[in-house]
DNA sequence: TGATTATTGTTAAATTATTAACATTGGTTT
DNA sequence: AAACCAATGTTAATAATTTAACAATAATCA
């Protein structure tokens, strides 16, 4: 399977995410337009996005919910699970590992880390914290692959640093601070004030 | 000024930070290289969104730090400044609200909403929580324009319809539910769970 | 059964976004 | 002051993404 645009990739998230829906409301089917109609898309973005995974229902009546979800499983997610941390639990960090946890079969999230003596060494949403000075062991210990960074600002890039460092392969980003990482550590950052100041702009513009 | 690309706005915000990051270590002027480096993005990247929003430097010794902040604030933001609220106050409304207020002048946070009676008619993360009952009063008492979707799904659409009918012209979705607005309403929806099952994709390709 | 309809998979076109190329211009150096 | 350099603004080229068009095919119905 050669590699997927970043865009198809998010999609087939949010497919799955709608399939998994679908079941729990007992629907079996589902029509390319009505996937589509469910995140606004159009039905031709859904059925392109299908083909380029392979996929193609043999039915005319809509495709397989189950079917479809377990095709986008072996396209989006690792044969083994992956094991994720988030790193900083503050309000953000909780609210990531509350969001998360138990939610993807395939990507278990294993820990937490934050200095704060409060938090080290007791369970919060769900995952144990380790202070940042059992990074090194317990990347390793867990066989931890991404991080999810919810740090203050001011530690983003030493711990990042220090992540990569010893193992860490994949790094969603949800400071302020952009981050530089080698090659062969795959990179997403997310800006809530960005968002935040996109929605204020098209708002203005709608008015004026 | 023609409405600009999505992108190129959201970039404009990123711009601002760094520039008033330079602010902080006294630098007066930088090159587009230096601004572009440090956002990891190219040097022609940063001069065509310049372009687009028709700022040019007189001098050839990089761009006027705080002239250029002005000049991105005249576009993105709005002549008074917007209110803003965020809807349910959990762990991520709190993270929101912690990370915004009182960074941007021209966006005020100035109500949030919940029902658990344990934060109703508090100060959390700096903002009053009203109850989801008060919301079509505060929305027109305070003027708030923008909302913030931080709710458990199941309340995400019916509160989505309420705001939209009360006067919100603005929402950031952080919920799992995609939602319906209609048209003269803009909708930025942001998922989390998306965005790590993306980085997952990329480092199992990656050692694949 | 044959015609009709609805839905799909896929190629082609259009749109949008990014990158490259380069002429221009102020500053610097000799 | 002439030659050079560094950085910019802008046009053109490329790449990525979305949308349109449409032939093919299973299901439905007269």
């Amino acid at each position: 399977m050669m590699k997927l645009p970043g865009k198809t990739v998010e999609r087939l998230s949010e497919y799955r995410r709608t399939l998994l829906e679908c079941l729990n409301e007992k629907r079996n089917f589902i029509f390319s337009h009505d996937l589509a109609a469910r995140l606004h898309i159009t039905a031709v973005q859904v059925r392109r996005d299908l083909m380029l995974i392979g996929y193609s229902s043999v039915l005319r009546k809509g495709y397989d919910v189950r079917e479809l979800i377990d095709t986008i499983g072996k396209i989006i997610d690792s044969e083994e699970s992956m094991n994720v941390a988030v790193i900083g639990i503050g309000n953000l960090g909780r609210a990531v590992a509350g969001y998360f946890k138990g939610k993807r079969s395939k990507l278990n999230l294993v820990a937490s880390f934050d200095n704060d003596p409060q938090k080290v060494n007791r369970v919060i949403s769900g995952v144990k914290c380790y202070p940042y000075t059992d990074i090194e062991r317990m990347i390793k210990e867990l066989d931890i692959r991404i991080a999810i960074l919810t740090v203050p600002p001011d530690f983003a890039r030493e711990i990042t640093e220090e992540a990569v460092r010893f193992g860490i392969k994949g790094i969603l980003n949800f400071t302020t601070i952009p981050l530089n990482v080698p090659s062969g550590v795959y990179l997403e950052e997310y800006d809530m004030i960005t968002s935040i100041e996109k929605v204020a702009y098209f708002v203005k513009e709608n008015k004026i």
